[in-house]
DNA sequence: TATTGTTATACTCTATAACTATA
DNA sequence: TATAGTTATAGAGTATAACAATA
């Protein structure tokens, strides 16, 4: 070791949502992939279970839409749902260009599971920021995310 | 047109922070893309800038691991910002295997008007959430991020 | 003609192993 | 031996164009 010089600052940066934004959202996407390990589920995957139970028999591009995933992206993801037999496309029968979603009894127990493993990251966080920070940052994050129609 | 069916309904996720996070992050790095885009800078790169400025003479490996950026990944980085004049790579005199990083005049002036339009944002953000709520997302997210050495 | 799912493809980010030159 | 910078490379994630089947 030659030197350690002290520690580097970063400016205007400690202070720029956007950069605290990304530092946030790595720190707790790394935290849900040690928790979801287990489980083999990325995030996309579980929201895309969760979003077929909620809306059972959509069609597959609605869910990708709802979800911000490109159509063609979303078809190896569903590939690999159904590989696993945690979901299924059936073929519409009033429009047969479609699929419809469904899940199996299978991915309906995984999901259960993910979502206990969700709930209890939700409570980590809690400890971290208190259920009233972690209140206000759920509604802080809901209105920012409409920043799109502004100037 | 056959039929609208009605909205896609996300369930928990709309009180999941990770999702709210990614979501958010998303649109604030849109925002962010459309007022480079004349700097033609991204995220990594102004941040790299402004670190420089921060700590002129510092060692390549310590910018790139206070940013986090894997130190092979800040090598094109560097090359970009060097190759345009905004910065420069100094052989160290204490240690000749180390570069020792410095912002050119011209990265001084591009990253005030950097500096210009990241101030533009945080003003459009001001104006969706109130400033209030920005400060009080700057802490919760910085606390958010010592997330990593929980249980 | 337009749309759904799909394939092919490309580009960015990120992560790891291994080399070189110095220490 | 170990470290700083680099190269090569591989894997995710994301974006667009174009095709077959169906509307």
């Amino acid at each position: 070791m030659t030197e350690a010089e002290g520690e580097i600052r970063l400016g205007l940066l400690d202070g720029a949502v956007g950069y605290l934004l990304r530092r946030a959202q790595l720190v707790v996407f790394e935290d849900f992939a040690r928790r979801f390990a287990a489980l083999d589920l990325t995030p996309a995957q579980f929201s895309t279970l969760l979003a077929i139970r909620e809306n059972p028999g959509r069609r597959q591009s609605d869910i990708a839409a709802a979800l911000g995933v490109q159509r063609p992206n979303f078809v190896a993801l569903m590939d690999n749902l159904e590989r696993r037999g945690l979901a299924a496309r059936v073929r519409s029968g009033e429009d047969r260009r479609a699929n419809a979603l469904e899940l199996t009894k299978g991915g309906a127990a995984l999901l259960d599971r993910a979502l206990a493993a969700q709930g209890e990251q939700e409570a980590a966080i809690r400890a971290a920021i208190g259920e009233t920070g972690r209140r206000e940052l759920i509604a802080t994050l809901a209105r920012l995310s409409q920043l799109s129609n502004q100037t």
